[in-house]
DNA sequence: GGCGGTAACCTACTCGTGGTAACTTCCGGG
DNA sequence: CCCGGAAGTTACCACGAGTAGGTTACCGCC
């Protein structure tokens, strides 16, 4: 009769690093909801029980997932900000550091961000609706721009709003109208300088 | 017996809007996932089949949710850009009703950019931990702005990010260089702008 | 080398929830 | 008056999260 494997043991700490790269894996092929702990357990080569005994939940898994996440992208931008000397140089190599390692952890991470339910979807065609519209706003300021750095600008004001948004959520006391002037601070200031004086006119 | 009350008929265009406003509250109150398609039901004073002779599922109950959704939100947005004559002002009257709108929907609409599910409390401390450190580079920058709008401020640079982020996932063809220029291009411009020569200190 | 004891592991379940099949009842038009 | 069909309901299935309790491999100790 079959010699089956004879059921290799493994220390907690190892299994726990094995199943959380199952669980990155599966989470960020199949998204959180659709993804089940059978297919993760299975992954590992165990089954769902074990992985009730390391983290207590479906979500608890997604929870010790994101903390792990959450501690290298720490290291990588603050590591990359202390290479500069001035904030400026410290804002942008954080930013690009940032970037870089979203990149590198592609796909799993993206999960993450775009929230991969069914809302998520939804919301990506609002997104795309107000960045439309506000890229068409901004070739009225700055003609001369490229395409895609208009949509780049685009982003990051429908990026900035939603955040802002969030924000007052919890932070009660901000109006609408301080979070339009915030982002107007930073948004059109910049454009004003970048566009030339082209801005004042509207005759 | 029970003279119970003889199960009122009503028509689908009534029902439909009864439903997406069951499910509006019932998804704001619990969190989509949380929810289940029986409470919605129950507030409505209908069972289950009904909702899914309806939307089909309870994606495609959610999905009509935010449909509904995106067509206020662009109404309101469009209308009140449209009373301004110049890009800037368009601008600025568009994102006070974007905020305005949301405010307004309160709490019901939260849940969709909050994505209320185990993930969003996550996401939720690494952005904390970005605003804080990126507060504190702009602190150097700015010295004397009140610490509201640098908390403001770095709301906007860490939505902005997590969207070009996003944005980069889709278009394949932004590098991450590319992304942190748009970045710089309206943040650091602005900033510069608005805190002064300061900017060029560094020693 | 043998022998407990503990911790890792598995089998076999429960329960809640999304989704559906098939029957029942109200109501408007001929 | 009565009949066709849409609106509703009851009663069910499937599947996945989570758990109770038995089983087995490994480690230390004699």
């Amino acid at each position: 009769m079959e010699p089956r494997t004879p059921r290799r043991r493994v220390s907690r700490a190892d299994r726990e690093r094995q199943i959380l790269d199952a669980a990155v894996a599966v989470f960020g092929e199949r998204g959180y909801q659709a993804a089940s702990m059978d297919m993760v357990a299975e992954r590992v080569g165990v089954t769902k029980p074990v992985l009730y005994a390391h983290f207590g939940s479906k979500d608890g898994l997604l929870l010790a997932c994101i903390a792990r996440a959450r501690a290298e992208l720490l290291e990588v931008t603050t590591t990359a900000a202390a290479s500069a000397d001035g904030p400026e140089e410290m804002l942008r190599r954080g930013t690009l550091a940032f970037f870089a390692y979203l990149e590198q952890r592609e796909p799993a991470w993206t999960f993450l961000y775009s929230e991969s339910t069914v809302a998520g979807d939804a919301l990506e065609g609002i997104r795309a609706q107000q960045t439309d519209f506000i890229a068409a706003l901004l070739a009225a300021q700055a003609p001369d721009a490229d395409p895609q750095r208009l949509t780049g600008w685009a982003q990051v004001i429908v990026g900035a709003c939603e955040r802002l948004a969030l924000w007052r959520g919890s932070a009660r006391t901000v109006t609408s109208e301080q979070a339009t002037e915030y982002l107007m601070d930073l948004v059109w200031t910049g454009l004003a300088a970048l566009g030339g004086a082209a801005a004042q006119s509207s005759r």
